[in-house]
DNA sequence: TTCCCCATTGGACCAAAGTCCAATATATTT
DNA sequence: AAATATATTGGACTTTGGTCCAATGGGGAA
């Protein structure tokens, strides 16, 4: 399909490390793109490919570890490999409590780096298609009218449609035509489909 | 039900470390139990009760590091809070790669250690519920014959009856008698249930 | 060899789910 | 006021799924 080439952005405050690593992220293939500060790459409109972020620990203004938080409320879910000269064990486990990749001390060997940097961008592709993923199942949950998601949520519980229609109370004959358009709508093929779609969703089903 | 007491082992080559902490332990309401060494600890046989770990990263013999990568091979995943005195990054960084709960410096206050002891226990919990359930299902699904396994994991992908039997060489009425065996041993009371099941088992079923 | 488990199938039904076509009633929007 | 979306129900079937009772054949285990 579409080769993507992965993106990798660098945030250092230090323009000769911008610049090491821009050529070592470039000789292995990658595209890098660096900044010099936190705030400039919030700025930035990242574009939508795989890639991973490689960050300073000490910056001006903004710290590595205050943008991994801004980014982690953001819902901006990269991963993030942080780089620091004499960082200290809080950091460090604050970092890695906060889902980063990894934390290397400089200096470290190129290989290391590239090493978790592979890992990372194939970690943010597996994140990018479950996130798709449920995007496109959000997008057909929203488009169910109230009366739908109810029966969804009753008819995914195991409930028959007879029972359905008593807890609702409604015809088993109105239950079926809610039934069809939540199969249909949800791009479904089968109840053991449109269960899993539920779980997928966090629709509250589980009677266990 | 049964209110059972948190227990929390100590794994520490210094006696006053262990005293001290058995001694903040055992105020704070918890069982106690300290190990002057990780063989120490993997000799004893663990009670089944929520706890969790404290532990030293380094120890004659056994390191904290090793004895962590030791209880996951093992399958043991109770949580691990390591305390060190002079702890590096790098050791932080694996510990916590590795699922560890925190990694404190000495000194630490007490307050920080009761409230990480506590999140972990509580962690503990949740895990030893979720085995449990899952115990049992496997210890269900083990009780399939090998012709209802196959049955069980065609009619989860939504197939029907007929399209089972047709996929097995068989006829849709035999395909019947062990579907109905397979909701039985599995204690499903719906096929939305079975589905779940099979999810939580993963029985491969899922086309997507 | 006899007993039990596994796999298989038939017959006879009953219950549940799905499908077309059609119709009514509200509420909201244009 | 006309158009649209939502919710509801009926009738008439067809297809699937589930249940009971009964029976056959092969392969191990006692």
């Amino acid at each position: 399909m579409k080769e993507e080439t992965p993106l990798v952005y660098v945030v250092d405050d230090d323009p000769s490390i911008r610049k090491a690593l821009e050529r070592l992220l470039g000789s292995a293939g990658y595209d890098a793109k660096t900044f010099a500060s936190a705030l400039e790459f919030m700025d930035f409109d990242h574009p939508d490919v795989p890639g991973c972020l490689v960050l300073d620990i000490k910056m001006p203004e903004l710290s590595g570890l205050e943008l991994q938080d801004r980014l982690t409320e953001k819902g901006i879910f990269i991963p993030i490999i942080f780089i620091t000269g004499h960082g200290t064990v809080p950091d460090s486990v604050r970092a890695m409590k906060a889902g980063a990749m990894d934390f290397l001390q400089k200096p470290f060997k190129d290989s290391e780096l590239l090493g978790v940097v592979s890992r990372a961008i194939a970690r943010h592709g597996r994140l990018r298609q479950k996130k798709r993923q449920m995007n496109t199942l959000r997008a057909r949950l929203d488009t169910l009218t109230p009366r739908e998601r109810e029966v969804f949520r009753l008819v995914v519980r195991g409930m028959l449609n007879k029972q359905v229609a008593y807890d609702l109370g409604i015809t088993e004959k109105t239950i079926k035509v809610h039934r069809a358009q939540v199969m249909q709508k949800m791009g479904a093929q089968s109840l053991a489909d449109l269960v899993r779609l539920a779980e997928k969703l966090g629709v509250r089903s589980s009677t266990v």
